[in-house]
DNA sequence: CTGAAAGCGCTTACAG
DNA sequence: CTGAAAGCGCTTACAG
């Protein structure tokens, strides 16, 4: 690269005393070559430190990589889903000119055969490469066992299914966001003050991240040294005015910290008529429901963990691996961000889903 | 592209009977086309919805674009500079394969005639586009100037110059961060509160947005009726010595804020012998001098704007618009990012002044 | 196991 | 003003 002309194939050929094609056959492994020369031509590949330039490969090369994404539609009491997506498209647009195929399969959310289906579904196109969001345990390491059996190579978001060889995985510190959010809420705690935990408990099953957000609330504080009450309420799949109900009864005088570990807004609506008094309220994700009690003043703090890059990463992860064919980092856990009324329309996140072009 | 084969310039040449050359020669503006085959062209190009391939063009053509970067080096006692050098870096090895050099000059923050004089040096080399930090406003002013009248496309990072005609900017929104600090501060606030702002004037004059910081934390506390007192000194080059008499003397036990516009470490080391009482330190940037600080819980806060993603995106910033001539986006205030002991480990940026691979 | 040739979708002189 | 040909650095059949 410095001393002046590139280095090509051709000169790799010349020095090796073979035609182009037989370099082209070391540089992919085919079998068709004899140890002898294999041997010979890596060495001064090696020597000449030669790298393939990625865009005569690809313009030469008629072989299309297609790519598929399995993630959860986004649908109307939940708009998350919509960051990772607008992620992906973004990297779909910048590497589409290198011969990549995207195709989308979305699932419910809160219907686990629809998982199953989509992703039985998408087997049966032969992906080279897979970006999953395996939020249903059980199911995901049913269609990841396929993955492996067929040797495609995937990628985790959102979610990380312990235990599997995946490619990559991008997604949050569940914990260390619990943490961070006994930080926020500590700022205002006393000695007895109170502290409230609410978890929707039809979310709870399928998602044992939000149990370890709840968790990292619960060592923060008790690092601290908090020696005030610690109340959590498990909201399971009731009427609305029930829910309504429940919460209500738990907001005390004493509560200086709100902590919910999923739609905070569904929280925030009760927390909004009980009146605002010194309380910290922290919740989940820069959704367009939440984004609204963040500007008036009932979110405090919401944690977000860049859905946009999330998915912007993953595919480009793909890409990297198998066009680039360079090494992936495995573990991507996202920076844990902290949104609040005075900084969220900064926020990429909120501009993305304002469909602002970046 | 949705429709089978991809269509490319042969096609347009054919439909429109003329040979790829002057398909050419009208994608490129070049002059020597009639009138008429030229709107034939286009008018094909149109219907079409022909989009050259990009990676073909960059194959062909052996013309070579060179980028040029004009930043602050980082000193002994300012890593921030190295933030958005790394994403510079990273930029570069991704899109080295298409033609691009990237030739790197550096001036001394403290010394306005480096930064002159690697304008002069840079601009004889006659670069197809610029990445400047024009920190010094007048010398920045004179050096764009000359951009103007050898019409050099110019990314401006970190510091905005009004008034001039950029390609992009990327940088801060310094009077917002300033807001946002306010309401971190105001957490702690009561009634007889006091505010404690440091501003270190060597470093002021030359960087006015360190003012704007100041603005922006006054008119949050304004807009929330604080009564107490907000009490700024501003440290000038003196021995530092008298600095930390100075900060000690002004730290009182009503002190429940303390806000450095910058070098918060400097402050720390003296907020931290005078013990913390309930106090909120909030701070600028994620540089290992600071994190020491944010380590042992002097400092609460730290404001960053994604250094990083700064220089990464202003270099990516000129390869879309000469290379895959894409409109660019002209003004990008960053994202403002709050830091705290529990999700600085999982800052990008943090990972990046680590030299953890991204 | 290896080489020679055509081609990917463009750009670039060169000729007219 | 326009066209035909060579070439960018690879991959891909095809022939031997």
């Amino acid at each position: 690269m410095k001393s002046g002309k590139k280095i090509g194939i051709r000169d790799i050929a010349k020095k090796a005393g073979v035609s182009i094609g037989t370099v082209d056959r070391v540089l992919h492994n085919r079998a068709e070559v004899s140890e002898k020369t294999r041997k010979k031509v890596l060495k001064i590949i090696k020597d000449l430190n030669y790298h393939p330039n990625v865009l005569a490969q690809r313009l030469a090369s008629d072989k299309i990589f297609r790519f598929f994404i399995l993630i959860p539609r986004r649908s109307a009491d939940n708009s998350y889903w919509e960051g990772p997506l607008s992620g992906i498209l973004k990297a779909e647009t910048e590497i589409k000119a290198y011969g990549i195929q995207l195709d989308k399969y979305f699932f419910n959310l809160n219907d686990k055969n629809s998982f199953r289906r989509e992703s039985l579904k998408l087997l049966t196109s032969r992906p080279d490469g897979i970006i999953v969001a395996p939020v249903f345990e059980h199911e995901s390491r049913e269609f990841l066992r396929k993955c492996d059996d067929n040797t495609i190579p995937y990628v985790l978001i959102d979610t990380i299914i312990k235990g599997q060889s995946y490619l990559s995985y991008y997604g949050q510190n569940s914990r260390q966001s619990g943490y961070l959010a006994g930080k926020l809420i500590g700022l205002k705690l006393k000695r007895h003050s109170e502290v409230l935990i609410v978890n929707f408990t039809s979310e709870l099953k399928n998602r044992p991240h939000l149990l370890e957000r709840e968790e990292g609330l619960r060592s923060y504080l008790k690092e601290q040294d908090f020696k005030g009450r610690v109340k959590n309420i498990n909201v399971s799949s009731m009427a609305e005015k029930e829910i309504d109900e429940i919460i209500l009864q738990n907001l005390h005088n004493r509560t200086r910290g709100v902590f919910a570990t999923s739609s905070a807004h569904k929280v925030a609506k009760i927390v909004k008529t009980a009146g605002k008094r010194k309380r910290i309220m922290v919740g989940y994700d820069l959704t367009e429901d939440n984004v609204l009690y963040l500007e008036n003043g009932t979110i405090d703090f919401l944690i977000c963990q860049r859905p946009f890059e999330q998915g912007y990463h993953s595919l480009m992860s793909l890409f990297d691996h198998f066009v680039k064919t360079t090494k992936v980092r495995k573990n991507n856990p996202m920076p844990l961000e902290i949104i609040t009324r005075e900084n969220y329309k900064n926020s990429l996140d909120y501009k993305k889903y304002k469909n602002e072009e970046q």
